[in-house]
DNA sequence: TCGTAACGGGG
DNA sequence: GGGTACGTTACGA
């Protein structure tokens, strides 16, 4: 039994050779195939024969073959080209592309490792479950005393490591008198920390490497660290060296044949919370809070005398890397289903988007089923598409304002793909000749053919059959471990169906079709009707829906609210079609609805969901934050807008008190850029430059931390550098208007109270006056 | 009203 | 590496 972990190319000689990267019962094997050469399409503009003889004029041609495709959904005639080794391919590509003969080309733009995986038949990550990989994930630590923390001047102080097998470590290179950490292996220097962890990653014979942000932080960190200690970053399974690659604007941390996968972008595509930091998504999994040090501490603990601050931090770096990897072992299961679906190594499925999935897959069956796949649309097709007049999209209702209570929210999770199904969406489906003009029109007044089955319909059904294969043997079978790698599998399929309407619709998408997502968008809102009307027939009001959620409530107790719903649930779904089902998602005790996309609600443990009103970002500051969430206790918790408006006008006259401490009034906002390259300056880059001139150091990557004092015109005037404000000396007026104000003022004008009661202007206004 | 810049995670 | 995110919000002009 093997399971492919890993798969890249190298060039030998003058010839490209494939790399497979396997883990075995007996360790591990690198197999190779150098038969596989890169090849393209292209198309003629009048004869293909014409076309074959020009191509083969040119240079880095190896063979030509004239193959009949689907194109469009009609049988065609294209020429296959393929060149000698994958780097010449784009120069090739355009050679042929600027031939007269030729109309154009296809699948020239396909990574060649990725083309060798879409073409073969092996099935990265099978047997993943059975080989009992070895799992290890990592954290660093480093020592920085304000800003960003600058690789070329804060050392890495631990490295915290925990693999599935039970060990632990935090290497470091200080330590007290009477830790009695056993965990913890103090070396000499920060140099031997990092070749400690390098040399437990290959001991350990670890499978995969996780981290949490470690794309993006840990690791580039780390390799920076590595060099200037003079420490090779060798993380390979043939002894390469780590390898910092951009994919888009976004890192990625390479290591060959030793799958890294950074857990942080996973956790955001799976989960839906509103932070992301590793103690939320931690709690939100598993329940637990997690304990935490403030940044500004960890040189604080470092340099302390104390032990139990040395220790803490200690504990601090241990507990870090091991809940990573607690959520790793959660979150994985579903990224190799994922990977053995979509036939991708690990390493690509784990940081794609769902479109990016979809459209792998799509180029798979499009491949079995010799159909010549669509060319990435060009700049200009990218603008016009995304140019163009914004169509229809999902039905969202205007909600019924205010405080409700005992609210249950139901959801259609499968609305789009079952739409897509029966209604056979599909770019070479649509307007087609040979139907009816009435007979499968969707309510956008686009056709779609039903006598030919489209290809993208025909893909999605067979996800959907398969995923209801394993959702019936997840019934029958008894073995625990086998249930639950079924309930991964189904998932897995889910999100893929899930992100087929999403992808018609996306501007980037190879098999974009805007009459396609319209078309759906317009059925759908159709169906989300039906279910709203049927509630209200079952007596329950409808407070708000939005694209397949309902929200609904009616007067009584909760158990009795919970059975008439499930009841009302049973109705509609014998009605819809059978891929379809309306889901019970929630019961809310309490919700305040504002407008459209903005409302929050508290679930029975008074955990808070809000919606398009966060202010959790670093640019609010505290005291907007703080109350913001006070706000919503009161109004949610005890029921009290009267007690809001109060918090509210309290903390306004706190802010024009001038008591409030400058620490509460930061804005964070990172200098992203080098000072000459701004075009517009915001408040924090005049706030650097001011500083600058008072002898501060600053340089990009830095988080600018300001205040607005009341000194100069525009709001980007006033702003200076905390350190050089004195408390009190803040602008009042700014705070309240811009960042209180703001933070509060939607929620609360939906009860009835006016701006200017809440900063204690105007008149009172009581609830029975709106 | 529009264009530009910044947000996220990590220390 | 046959590659270059994303959706949303705030500020300044």
């Amino acid at each position: 039994m093997k399971t492919l972990l890993d798969s890249d190319y190298i060039t030998v000689g003058d010839k490209a050779q494939i790399r497979l990267f396997y883990k075995t019962s007996k360790g591990r094997s690198i197999e190779t195939v150098s038969d596989f050469k890169p090849y393209f399409y292209a198309l003629a503009e009048e004869d293909v024969e014409t076309l074959k003889g020009d191509v083969e004029n040119l240079s880095q041609v190896e063979e030509t073959k004239v193959v009949e495709m689907l194109w469009k959904g009609r049988k065609t005639n294209v020429l296959k080209i393929v060149s000698t080794h994958p780097k010449e391919v784009p120069k090739l590509r355009e050679d042929v592309r600027n031939l007269e003969s030729s109309l154009n080309v296809f699948e020239a733009d396909i990574p060649f490792a990725r083309r060798f995986m879409l073409d073969s038949k092996i099935t990265p990550m099978e047997h993943a479950e059975d080989v009992e990989l070895n799992i290890a994930s990592v954290d660093i630590e480093v020592y920085n005393k304000r800003g960003e923390p600058n690789p070329n001047r804060n050392p890495i102080i631990m490295i915290s490591y925990a693999d599935n097998k039970g060990f632990e470590r935090v290497w470091t290179f200080k330590t007290h008198e009477g830790l009695g950490l056993d965990y913890l292996e103090v070396v000499d220097s920060e140099a031997e920390v990092i070749r400690r962890f390098v040399e437990t990653v290959s001991e350990r014979k670890i499978d995969i490497i996780t981290g949490y942000n470690s794309d993006n932080f840990d690791f580039p960190y780390i390799k920076e660290r590595s060099v200037k200690t003079g420490v090779k970053l060798c993380l390979g399974v043939d002894g390469r060296e780590l390898k910092m690659e951009r994919r888009g604007m976004n890192n990625g941390a390479r290591i060959t044949g030793r799958p890294h996968i950074d857990v942080y972008p996973i956790a955001r595509k799976v989960l839906n919370i509103p932070r992301y930091r590793l103690e939320d998504v931690y709690e939100h999994m598993f329940g637990i809070v997690k304990p935490d040090v403030n940044y500004e501490d960890i040189p604080i603990f470092w340099d302390s005398k104390d032990v139990g601050e040395f220790k803490t931090l200690v504990e601090y770096s241990l507990s870090d890397v091991k809940t990573t990897l607690e959520i790793s072992l959660e979150l994985l299961p579903l990224e190799f289903e994922l990977s053995r679906f979509i036939r991708q190594p690990i390493y690509e499925t784990s940081r794609m988007s769902s479109s990016q999935r979809v459209e792998n897959l799509l180029i798979r069956k499009a491949h079995s089923r010799n159909i010549l796949v669509p060319n990435r649309p060009s700049g200009e097709q990218y603008d016009s598409r995304a140019g163009e007049e914004k169509f229809e999209g999902a039905f969202v209702v205007e909600p019924k304002r205010g405080i409700h209570d005992n609210i249950v929210l139901f959801d259609f999770r499968s609305l789009y793909p079952s739409i897509i199904i029966s209604h056979n969406v599909d770019p070479d489906t649509l307007e087609c000749d040979c139907c009816p003009e009435e007979e499968n029109k969707s309510p956008a007044g686009h056709k779609f053919c039903t006598k030919v089955d489209g290809f993208i319909p025909h893909v999605l059904g067979d996800v959907i059959k398969k995923r209801m294969q394993f959702k019936s043997r997840m019934k029958e079978i008894g073995d625990e471990r086998e249930k639950r790698l079924l309930n991964v599998q189904q998932n897995a399929l889910k999100l893929i169906a899930n992100s087929m309407y999403g992808y018609y619709g996306f501007e980037r998408a190879r098999w974009y079709c805007r009459e396609c997502a319209e078309s759906i968008t317009a059925w759908g809102r159709e169906y989300i009707h039906k279910a709203m009307e049927f509630a209200e027939k079952d007596g329950f009001e409808v407070i708000y829906g939005d694209t397949d959620s309902v929200y609904i409530t009616k007067a009584g107790e909760k158990d009795e609210i919970i059975k008439d719903a499930k009841k009302f649930q049973g109705k509609i779904n014998k009605e819809l079609p059978e891929a379809m089902d309306l889901e019970f998602e929630g019961f809310y005790t309490s919700g305040i609805f504002i407008t459209k996309k903005r409302y929050a609600l508290m679930d029975e443990q008074g955990k808070l969901t809000i919606k398009g009103l966060e202010t959790r970002r670093r640019d609010w500051c505290r005291t907007a934050k703080e109350t913001q969430k006070q706000v919503l206790d009161a109004l949610l918790k005890d029921k009290d807008p009267d007690k809001a408006a109060e918090i509210v006008k309290k903390v306004v006259e706190e802010i024009k008190g001038g008591g409030v401490p400058l620490a509460d009034l930061a804005i964070n906002t990172q200098m992203t850029r080098s000072l000459g390259e701004y075009v517009n300056e915001g408040p924090h880059i005049q706030a650097v430059r001011k500083a600058m001139k008072k002898g501060r150091e600053f340089k990009q990557g830095d988080i600018i931390t300001y205040i607005q004092t009341r000194k100069g015109s525009s709001i980007s005037d006033r702003a200076r550098i905390i350190d050089f404000v004195d408390e009190g000396d803040y602008d009042a007026e700014y705070y309240v208007n811009n960042q209180l104000i703001p933070a509060v003022f939607r929620i609360l004008e939906s009860l009835g109270y006016s701006e200017d009661e809440l900063k204690g202007l105007g008149k009172q206004m009581s609830l029975g006056d709106f």
